[in-house]
DNA sequence: TTTTTCTGTAACAAGACGGGTTACGTGTAT
DNA sequence: ATACACGTAACCCGTCTTGTTACAGAAAAA
């Protein structure tokens, strides 16, 4: 357990789920992960809060797509499951006294905040449907050459 | 503990020693840190090992700088704790089977090695000296208010 | 209606990692 | 000789993600 891998997993089930299967257990999407049906909840809870996905309990149930690839960022994935902390070094604590430290927490800061609106904006501009069409790009080269 | 405060850290010690005391002792540094003295050297073990500060055991020893801040920047200063990874974030696996998690990893891999480099860039081009001249500026207007 | 198949959650264990602590060895000035 | 200070190993602790077990609904099937 190095870093934090929800939102990986999450898109590729969303893309699994709108290439392979419209509807899926949370068994099949574990095995698939290679993890656990309790994870895969878990997980996904936050995106069917968002709306992004819908359950169904019950025999014949499981879950499927609530919304177009087209319609959800990279950056809605990572809202979805808690913004979770992008980095993983920061400031020693909130509200230093020395001033010394104050500058240099302030520079950290900022170059941090740099990185993290880059980051961001770049989950903002990329939906799930891109990435999507980049594996149909991918999968038609590799099927074309052999 | 959250995020990793070593490189905040450092860069607290390396003002401190040029502007207050040349030569501290580890636990005169934790005491400012508000930590213990084996993490202090433990810390700027790599720092020593870079030849940024000098350490001598035995009565009167202790650490003192061995360059000037001007000739440190925050990307030296990141190395020499170990580089430690700085994203939060990233895939699942490394070498993942299915081409749409490596299409996923590959767009994720993509934003986060720009935000990387954006950032690895800014510790490039600040130096130590540069935080210390912060600090300067504050400090001086600080006193001419009161 | 009973059984089976699902999700929804809580609760807990495992593993990783930064950080704190203790213990002990070693070098150096007094 | 002794006190001082670094060097390092060993260990525990807190936090966070992840995995696992357990159990309570809900809905279709028998
Ligand atoms: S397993 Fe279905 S998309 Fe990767
Ligand atoms: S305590 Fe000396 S610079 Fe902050």
């Amino acid at each position: 357990m190095r870093r934090d891998s929800r939102l990986s997993r999450m898109l590729h089930v969303l893309i699994h789920m709108d290439r392979h299967y419209k509807r899926a257990t949370s068994d099949t999407i574990a095995q698939m992960l290679g993890t656990n049906a309790v994870v895969v909840r878990r997980t996904m809870a936050g995106l069917r809060k968002q709306g992004y996905v819908h359950s169904e309990q019950g025999h014949g149930g499981g879950w499927e797509l609530a919304r177009e690839l087209t319609d959800i960022s990279l950056f809605d994935v990572y809202q979805a499951i808690g913004a979770p902390p992008l980095f993983a070094i920061g400031p020693s604590v909130e509200q230093p006294e020395c001033l010394v430290e104050q500058a240099v927490d302030a520079r950290l800061n900022d170059a941090l905040q740099e990185a993290e609106t880059l980051l961001l904006e770049r989950f903002r501009s990329v939906t799930v449907a891109d990435i999507a069409q980049d594996f149909d790009a991918c999968f038609a080269e590799h099927t074309h050459h052999t």
